[in-house]
DNA sequence: TTGACATTGTTGCACCTGCAATAAACCTTT
DNA sequence: AAAGGTTTATTGCAGGTGCAACAATGTCAA
């Protein structure tokens, strides 16, 4: 296109004779917390076509339905933290799979502020024929990362440790 | 007695006596795409952070800021391919962008279907201001990942390439 | 040239999102 | 027990989002 860059303004402050300036040459294909948004942007779009046409969910509930199922019944404030959700999405995600006779929601006995949130037997039906999908979609990744998958998962514990970037201070 | 636990639904199709189920077991938090949703989110909110209270720009916004840098004056639809971002959101960022002045908005003269965004030169000093952020945040992050920074690149490099995933067929 | 089709960017729409404000319940201190 | 503060879940609101529809422009074969 533009064979000579021109370079507007020769800025008199750059005494040094560098052929590269890491602030011309920046380029967003090439940093980090794009590639790692745009990645997991392609892959959950991805897994979410696989459950979305058939079942008819959304990502934030596939979430809440995922962690019901691991841990029986459980607070909005659970899954807020176990799922890295705001509790407001948790919230409406749960309205939407109790209207939908997913998910049943119950005041805990002693603590009322509490919700008890738990698989309904349609719930559970639903997460039997999702898992297998899940399970699936994630070997594929596997396979088509190799060796990467490791080092993969290795970088995003770290990523996820608590401590800078944790929700909360 | 039989010290069996109950096994609640012996599927047939499993003569092995494994004694963990992989659909009982499924845990959202070794769920890889979920790993790699979260990481992106915090990594992603962490970034936003540095820059949008002080400079009032948002990603989609600090995505085309970053591609005008790096490429000069090009069209929606290139920003769309380069940025990943849907044509709209494209659109609406770059709009605002214009209000904000940051930006300008100029018909192609071969083809008036395209337009040339193009930074303004108060644009092009909010870049002087971001870029040494952004890449002060990837060093950071990569000081934080030590080793596994570029292996969490060559993955993201796989996950990135074009194929299963990729945008459109 | 014309007419059919493709491409580009914007916009209407319904929905989702994050944040702050809120009500209800709980806890602590007096 | 009462007051003041904290925690939990919901909701109002302003704005963002994806998708489809659209107008404007371009392309190309007949």
């Amino acid at each position: 296109m533009t064979p000579t860059p021109a370079r507007p303004m020769p800025e008199p402050s750059e005494p040094s004779g560098g052929q590269t300036n890491p602030l011309q040459d920046f380029d967003l294909a090439g940093f980090l917390p794009y590639r790692l948004a745009a990645a997991a942007a392609r892959t959950s779009r991805a897994f979410a076509d696989r459950y979305r046409e058939e079942f008819g969910i959304s990502i934030p509930e596939w979430r809440v339905l995922a962690h019901l199922h691991h841990a029986g019944p459980v607070s909005v404030r659970d899954i807020e933290a176990r799922a890295d959700m705001e509790k407001s999405k948790v919230s409406r995600a749960a309205s939407r799979l109790e209207r939908a006779g997913y998910i049943s929601k119950a005041v805990n006995d002693t603590d009322k502020r509490l919700l008890e949130l738990q698989l309904t037997e349609s719930g559970r039906e639903l997460m039997r024929q999702l898992l297998p999908v899940a399970i699936q979609f994630q070997a594929e990744m596997v396979e088509r990362l190799g060796p990467a998958a490791e080092r993969l998962d290795a970088a995003l514990g770290v990523l996820l440790a608590p401590g800078p970037g944790g929700r909360k201070e």
